[in-house]
DNA sequence: ACTCATTAAATTTTT
DNA sequence: TTTAATGAGT
C-alpha cells in the first residue's frame, strides 16, 4: 500500500488519500493527473473502503479508459474485467444493453456513427421532400445533437420562430425514423440511458447503491447532459471526483461546458479545490511561456504551473516568407535535431488546421523524412469496412434502413436510384422499413429487390456461427470480397476485409465467451458496438522512428521532446472563425496553451507572410500569442524588427540563412506582403494593390483593425 | 448505371 | 488547392 502513494507530491497524495467527499482536482497539463486518477481508485480498493464493483470511472477516449485498466492491474492483483471504467459512451452502451427493454430499445439496437447519422438524415430529409438548401443536413445534424446534449427532447425545444419549429419537426421525424430503425447515434446513447435512469426508480436506486465512488477524467470536457447524467447517477450517496483543467478545454464547439467545473465546486459545495501544478513535463522556459499566454484568459479558475526542471532552452522564433520556406526550415531544423541524437518519433508537428499538413507532407517527404500523420480515416471508417459491416447489421436487423441504403447496391447488382425511390415510397406509404417494403415493389425492380432479400435471408440464417466465420461468410456471400478483387486498387481493401475478420476473432477471444449457445447474436451485436464506439487505431503510418503530424486537438494529451507549432498567424492560429466569437478567441488561446505546454525540451514557433490556402496566397499578420509570451523567454531565429533599405533590400541582423535577399517591387513604394504601419490602424500587411501614381490605392490586413483598402496619397501609411 | 465535368465550399472532432 | 456533391452525357 505505501507502494502505492511512493513518490507522490503532497498535492498529488491529498488528492488521491482524500476522504470519501466529493473533489475537484484541477491537474495542469503534465502534472500527473491520469497518475493521480488511477493510483485514487487503486488506493480505495486497496484499503477496503470500496468493493471494485463499486467503483465506476468514466473518461472520454478508449485510449484513457484502456490506460486506466492497464494501470491499475499493474497496481493491484484483481480482476478488471467486469469493473465500469471506460467512455462516456461505452458505459451508457452497457447500460442499455443490460436493460434494453426498459429503455424501449430492441435487444439488438445498433449504433449510428456521426456519418451514419448524417446519412440517415439526408434520407430522411429525402423521404419527406425538403429542400436541402433550406435545411443543410450537417446543420440539422448539429442542431439536433445541441439539443439532445442538453437534454432536450424536440417536445421541449422553445421555438422560437418558424425556422426553429420547422427543425424540431425535423428533430422528432428523425427520432421517429430512429426508433422504428431500431438504431441509436452517439447523443442518443447518452440522452438514453439518462431518462432510463431518471424515470425508472427501482432502477436508478440499484445503480447509485451499487456505485459509491465516481471518478471522471477530463472534466472540463463533459456536456450539460454528461454532467446531469453524473449527477443522477452519483444521487445522494455516492463521492464523485472530478479531475479537469479548465485551461485544456477546447472542445466547446462540440457542446462541451466548462462550466461544468464551476457548478460542480458550487453545487457539491467542494471547498477544497486540489490543484496539481507541479509539471514533470516541460522545461521552465516552456511552463513560463505557457502561462504567460493563458494568463490573457480572463474566465479561468486559476493555476500557475511550475517545474523543479532548470530554465531549458529558449523557445525559437522563425519567421518565413512563405508556407514553402517555413517547412523547408522545419526540414533543416529536424535534421539538426536528429544529428544530435533526436528519435523521430519524439518530435511533434503541430498545426491549427488539417490544411496545413499537405505542403508539410510534401516537404518532409521530397527530403526523404518518415512521418506519420494523426486523424486520417480510422479503420472502422473505412468504406469497406463500413460496407461489410452494413451487412453484419442487416443480419442482426433487417430494419436498420442506414446500413440497407448502403448497401442496397454495393457491390452494384442493377438496383439503381429508380427502384430506391420505389422503395421509399413503398416504405413510406406502409410506414415499414425499406427491407420489409420490398414485397410491396412491382415489376422488374420488384425482383430484383427481392433477390436482394434473399440474399438477406440467406445471411441471417448463418447467424449461429462463431463470429469470425460469419464475418467471414457476409464478406464471401455479399460478394464484397470478388468485388474488390476485380477493382484495379482493391488490393488494399481486400487486405482490410480480412484485416476485420482478424478483428473479430481477437474481439471473440478478448470478450472471452467463446459461442456460448444463444449469445452469438448478442455477440454480433457487442461486436457491432465495438466497431461504432471504437473506430481503431488512425491511419498508420510507414516507419516505426517517424515524425508525428497532428492537428493541436489531436494532440492534447501527448508529449514530445521536440514540437514544432507551425502557421502562427492571426486568421489561421487564432483562426478567424474563432476570433469573430469573444469565447472563441478564448478557446483558441488554450488550444495554444495546449500546443506549448506539449513540449519537453524544445518548442519551435514559426510563421509565414504569405501562404497559399484554398489556392489563394494570403498575407497574414504574426499571431497575438507569440507576442503574448514574453521576449526574454523567446530567441528569435530571424530578426524580429525588420529594416527596410533603399532599393527594397532587405537588410536583418540575425542569424539568417534561409532569408531570400531580394524581393518584387511593385512600383509604388509599397510592395504585396509588405509589413506597413498606420496612424489610426496600427500594423498591417498588405495583400493587394491597384492602380499608380496618385490613385495608386492598397488593400491592407491589420489584422485586428480588419482589412481595409487605403489610397496612398491620402493614407499615412508608413513600411514598417 | 457509370464517367466526366462543373460548382461550391472549405476549423478543430475524444464517441 | 482539394474535396464532395450535382448534373449532363454516354
Amino acid at each position: 500500500m505505501s507502494d502505492l502513494l511512493r513518490g507522490l507530491n503532497p498535492q498529488q497524495l491529498a488528492a488521491v488519500t482524500l476522504p470519501p467527499q466529493h473533489a475537484l482536482i484541477l491537474a495542469g497539463a503534465g502534472s500527473g493527473k491520469t497518475r493521480v486518477l488511477t493510483t485514487r481508485l487503486a488506493w480505495l480498493i486497496s484499503t477496503n473502503q470500496v468493493d471494485p464493483a463499486g467503483v465506476l470511472a468514466v473518461t472520454f477516449t478508449n485510449k484513457a479508459a484502456k490506460e486506466m485498466l492497464t494501470r491499475l492491474s499493474a497496481m493491484l492483483p484483481i480482476n478488471t474485467r467486469g469493473m465500469w471504467i471506460g467512455t462516456f459512451h461505452g458505459l451508457c452502451n452497457r447500460l442499455l444493453r443490460a436493460h434494453y427493454r426498459d429503455a424501449g430499445l430492441p435487444q439488438l439496437f445498433q449504433i449510428l456513427d456521426s456519418a451514419d447519422q448524417l446519412a440517415a438524415i439526408k434520407r430522411l430529409l429525402k423521404a419527406l421532400n425538403i429542400d436541402d438548401e433550406k435545411f443543410p443536413p450537417r446543420e440539422l445534424q448539429h442542431f439536433i445533437n445541441a439539443q439532445k446534449e442538453q437534454g432536450i427532447r424536440a417536445n421541449a425545444v422553445e421555438a422560437w420562430d418558424g425556422y426553429v419549429r420547422q427543425r424540431v419537426e425535423l428533430y422528432e421525424a428523425y427520432e421517429q425514423q430512429c426508433q422504428r430503425e431500431g438504431v441509436v447515434d452517439f447523443a442518443e446513447l447518452l440522452l438514453r440511458s439518462y431518462e432510463l435512469l431518471s424515470r425508472n426508480e427501482p432502477l436508478r436506486r440499484h445503480y447509485q447503491s451499487r456505485f459509491r465512488h465516481i471518478l471522471v477524467d477530463e472534466f472540463q470536457d463533459t456536456n450539460v447532459l454528461q454532467y446531469r447524467w453524473l449527477k443522477l447517477l452519483a444521487g445522494d450517496g455516492a463521492c464523485l471526483f472530478c479531475v479537469g483543467d479548465d485551461d485544456q478545454s477546447i472542445y466547446a464547439f462540440r457542446g462541451a461546458d466548462v462550466g461544468n467545473m464551476r457548478d460542480f465546486e458550487r453545487e457539491y459545495r467542494v471547498d477544497n479545490v486540489i490543484r496539481l501544478e507541479q509539471n514533470y513535463r516541460s522545461h521552465g522556459n516552456i511552463l513560463d511561456a505557457a502561462n504567460a499566454v493563458i494568463k490573457n484568459n480572463l474566465s479561468r479558475l486559476g493555476k500557475n504551473l511550475w517545474t523543479e526542471a532548470g530554465a531549458g532552452e529558449p523557445i525559437r522564433v522563425f519567421e518565413a516568407m512563405s508556407d514553402g520556406e517555413e517547412a523547408r526550415w522545419m526540414v533543416e531544423e529536424i535534421k539538426a535535431l536528429v544529428r544530435d541524437g533526436h528519435s523521430r518519433a519524439e518530435i511533434a508537428l503541430l498545426y491549427r488546421s488539417n490544411a496545413q499538413s499537405r505542403i508539410l507532407e510534401h516537404t518532409l517527404f521530397s527530403a526523404g523524412l518518415p512521418y506519420r500523420v494523426y486523424g486520417g480515416l480510422r479503420f472502422f471508417e473505412r468504406q469497406e469496412i463500413k460496407h461489410a459491416l452494413a451487412y453484419l447489421r442487416l443480419i442482426a436487423n433487417p430494419d436498420d434502413d442506414t446500413a440497407f441504403a448502403r448497401i442496397v447496391n454495393f457491390p452494384p447488382r442493377g438496383i439503381g436510384a429508380r427502384s430506391i425511390e420505389q422503395l421509399q415510397d413503398a416504405a413510406r406509404a406502409a410506414g415499414s422499413s425499406l427491407h420489409a417494403a420490398i414485397p410491396a415493389v412491382p415489376g422488374k425492380a420488384g425482383a430484383t429487390l427481392a433477390a436482394f432479400a434473399a440474399l438477406i435471408e440467406k445471411l441471417h440464417e448463418a447467424i449461429e456461427l462463431p463470429l469470425p466465420e460469419l464475418v467471414e461468410h457476409a464478406i464471401e456471400l455479399s460478394a464484397l470480397r470478388s468485388h474488390y478483387l476485380t477493382e484495379k486498387e482493391g488490393q488494399d481493401r481486400v487486405a482490410n476485409l480480412d484485416e476485420l475478420i482478424n478483428a473479430a476473432s481477437s474481439f471473440t477471444a478478448e470478450e472471452g465467451r467463446v459461442g456460448e449457445e444463444g449469445e452469438l447474436a448478442a455477440d454480433l451485436a457487442s461486436f457491432l458496438s465495438h466497431a461504432a464506439l471504437e473506430a481503431g487505431e488512425h491511419q498508420a503510418g510507414e516507419g516505426d522512428d517517424a515524425l508525428q503530424l497532428m492537428t493541436v486537438h489531436s494532440a492534447k494529451g501527448l508529449e514530445f521532446n521536440a514540437v514544432f507549432i507551425s502557421g502562427l498567424e492571426e486568421g489561421l492560429f487564432p483562426h478567424e472563425n474563432g476570433i469573430k466569437e469573444d469565447k472563441g478567441l478564448e478557446e483558441e488561446r488554450r488550444l495554444m496553451y495546449v500546443a506549448v505546454t506539449r513540449a519537453r525540451q524544445r518548442l519551435y514557433l514559426s510563421f509565414a507572410q504569405t501562404r497559399m490556402l484554398h489556392g489563394q496566397t494570403r498575407y497574414n499578420m504574426p499571431s497575438r500569442f507569440i507576442e503574448e509570451i514574453p521576449a526574454g523567454l523567446v530567441k528569435w531565429l530571424t530578426p524580429k524588427i525588420k529594416v527596410q533599405a533603399p532599393g527594397g533590400r532587405q537588410v536583418h541582423t540575425g542569424v539568417d540563412s534561409y532569408r531570400p535577399t531580394t524581393r518584387a517591387q511593385s512600383g509604388i513604394g509599397f510592395r504585396i506582403g509588405q509589413s506597413v504601419k498606420h496612424a489610426k490602424f496600427g500594423p498591417g500587411v498588405i495583400v493587394n494593390a491597384e492602380g499608380g501614381g496618385n490613385d495608386a490605392r492598397v488593400q491592407v490586413n491589420f489584422g485586428k483593425a480588419g482589412m481595409k483598402w487605403l489610397a496612398l496619397s491620402v493614407a499615412k501609411l508608413d513600411a514598417a
